[in-house]
RNA sequence: CGGGGUGUGGCGCAGUUGGUAGCGCACCAGUUUUGGGAACUGGGGGCCGGAAGUUCGAGUCUUCUCACCCCGACCA
């Protein structure tokens, strides 16, 4: 080892001696540590690979390295990403990770975002944040310097590291703490020219996905903590992936927690005589249900919830409904909610939770109901009293209640305002793009003059793509019982170049050949020239990496000249003579 | 943050009523192998997550901690 550094130390002094150059492209120099075990914490199937295939390792929870092949296959997405973004207008930068905590204490975030943002001061006790997302450093900087409608529109982008301290960071890369994302924002004079580069980055994203051989669906999204008005999240759809989506036959497709629901007809009635009913040990709607012998739909609900300003909310639902709290929270203008703990739910209602009611609380409390439920209607409801439901409760008449709303989740069969009914599956979210409008400029109080000469907020867009994300998606979406099958423009090397037997002379030159020869090409391509190891760990390894082409110099070679050309995603396997091989390999993945 | 689980060589695991740590893979050396994760021989590597306690003696029992994983509320 000393020896070596030291030959390698005279070599560079003396420059008749060149430097022995090691190439990372052939698999006896490539730090590649692949697997045959499952590690034990990797659940999903991506995670699993990726780890096993040598692409990552895991650091701390949620924290990873990306070991060369892995942060190959980044740096192509990455690849592709900024060629799509550069074509549709916008321009890269690249902001601070860590972040002034007065940026975001200026647009009120650094109170609302709560504990994800990890916080920190420096030596002269100032505070910092780790970014979890950057419009305060954006606006700050574009508002700072552009200040005429003339400099408008602009779209700056950026693909950088972000911090998250996600409360339960889980199936690897794709819901890490630390990760990879390429977010953007664009500035504008009028919303109208917002439309336009919304617009654009929309499809962008489409051809972005679409290069990477994805299956996808781009969703009706609410638009979160991040605000604003429209947004469209971009799902691979998988069985595994965390997010519900509802669909209709129509073609419509919604997140969950965007769907939204049909109100129930509420014609006048009338209904008897509020009757308070002895209904013990009754403490969810099933038990009540079966109690009444009434099914749970004809019941209602009732939610407390505690503002972020400390207000009480109640919540009616048909007892077969959940709640929607992105719907609830828009409700309330966007305000912070969180479910009122079982003190504050007595402290309000003076019962605990299973018999509660809209009528006779502790405490006054504005009262929310969903639109499935009839004001008019002949209702059950908790009494605020232990083991008591009142039965006969028409909302209107008895609680003076008018307005209704569309605060639930939505279900598959329900029907959908945009026609059709909701039918399920599951995606996983890799772009999201949003209609800011002017929430940071205003917050930030940033402006320029318009043509009038008069002073306007920017009008503002933003648009993500998880970058690790997605590779995760694309395997999470692309695999077999071997590995991981790539798709062309994502494959870590395109070509791997598998000498079986190193030690024959011949085949070693044909090997080098190739490899030379492929090199000059079009395709990245890798060299195992591993002499230690069998022909099968090589296959294996192959494999389970996923290159689309193996090309095979072996048995086949010794007895007609002719090498093996195996293509991974299908199995195919053919037999050439060694100058047709880029021709083939061409015909293989140019599509 | 609530509920459940796991921490023992790099990875996957075993370890009995408490008696001083073992297996497979990987690693190193040598020989033989080489179209599907080779065979044999010989090796190296572990404060048993951490701390305190009980005991003549703790991987094993007690208490406290920490980390990690899984199920629910946040998000690209």
């Amino acid at each position: 080892m000393l020896f070596k550094r030291i030959v390698t130390m005279i070599s560079r002094l003396n420059p008749s001696n060149p430097i022995e150059i090691r190439p990372i492209m052939k698999f006896s120099n490539l730090f590649v540590p692949t697997l045959k075990e499952t590690p034990k914490d990797a659940e999903v199937v991506s995670h699993q690979l990726m780890i096993r295939a040598g692409l990552i390792r895991k650091s701390a929870a949620g924290i990873y390295s990306y070991l060369p092949l892995g942060l190959r296959v980044i740096q192509k997405f990455e690849a592709i990403v900024r060629e799509e973004m550069n074509k549709a207008g916008a321009q890269e930068v690249l902001l601070p990770m860590v972040v002034p905590g007065k940026l975001w204490k200026k647009s009120a975030r650094w109170d609302q975002y709560g504990r994800e943002l990890l916080r920190f001061t420096d030596r002269k006790n100032q505070d910092f944040c780790l970014g979890p997302t950057h419009e305060e450093v954006i606006t700050e900087l574009i508002g700072s310097h552009i200040t005429s409608y003339k400099q408008l529109p602009i779209n700056v982008y950026q693909i950088q590291t972000k911090f998250r301290d996600e409360i339960r960071p889980r199936f690897g890369v794709m819901r890490s703490r630390e990760f990879v994302m390429k977010d953007a924002y664009s500035f504008h004079e009028t919303p109208e020219d917002l439309d336009l580069t919304y617009e654009a980055m929309h499809k962008a994203y489409v051809r972005i996905f679409e290069r990477c051989q994805l299956r996808f669906k781009v969703v009706n999204a609410d638009s979160g903590s991040i605000g604003g008005s429209e947004s469209a999240e971009f799902m691979v759809t998988a069985d595994t992936g965390e997010d519900e989506i509802l669909e209709t036959d129509s073609g419509y497709a919604a997140n969950v927690e965007a769907a939204e629901t049909v109100a129930i007809p509420d014609p006048e009635m009338e209904v008897g005589q509020p009757e308070a009913i002895n209904t013990p040990g009754t403490k969810t709607i099933d038990a009540l249900a079966t109690f009444l012998n009434k099914s749970p739909e004809t019941l209602v609900k009732t939610l407390i919830y505690i503002t972020d300003d400390q207000e009480p909310i109640m919540i009616l639902l048909r007892g077969d409904h959940t709640l929607n709290e992105p719907k609830l929270k828009n409700v309330l203008n966007g305000k912070g909610v969180r479910p009122a703990k079982e003190a504050e739910i007595v402290d309000i209602c003076g019962v605990t939770p299973g018999f509660l009611g809209p009528l006779k609380t502790q405490k006054p409390c504005q009262v929310l109901v969903d639109h499935s439920v009839p004001l008019n209607g002949d209702l059950t409801v908790g009494a605020n009293e232990l083991d008591t439901h009142i039965v006969h409760v028409q909302l209107s008449r008895d609680c003076g209640l008018t307005e209704r709303y569309d605060l639930r989740n939505a279900v598959p069969g329900d029907e959908s305002p945009q026609g059709g009914t909701y039918k399920s599956t599951r995606g996983i979210e890799v772009g999201h793009i949003f209609k800011l409008g002017d929430k940071y400029s205003l917050a930030m109080d940033k402006t320029f003059l318009n043509a009038n000469g008069k002073t306007a907020p920017f009008i503002m867009g933003c648009y993500g793509i998880g970058i690790g994300r997605t590779v995760a998606a694309s395997i999470e979406q692309c695999h077999d019982e071997k590995g991981i099958v790539w798709p062309t423009e994502l494959a870590p090397f395109h070509v791997d170049v598998i000498v079986a037997k190193p030690k024959d002379p011949e085949h070693t030159a044909i090997g080098d050949q190739l490899y030379k020869a492929l090199l000059d090409s079009q395709w990245d391509t890798i060299l195992d020239d591993r002499s230690d190891i069998s022909v099968g760990v090589k296959f294996k390894d192959a494999e389970l990496i996923g290159f689309p082409v193996q090309c095979v110099i072996g048995k086949i070679t010794s007895e007609t000249g002719e090498v093996e050309l195996i293509k991974r995603d299908t199995g195919d396997r053919v037999s050439v003579k060694p100058d047709q091989v880029l021709s083939t390999i061409n015909s293989w993945l140019i599509t």
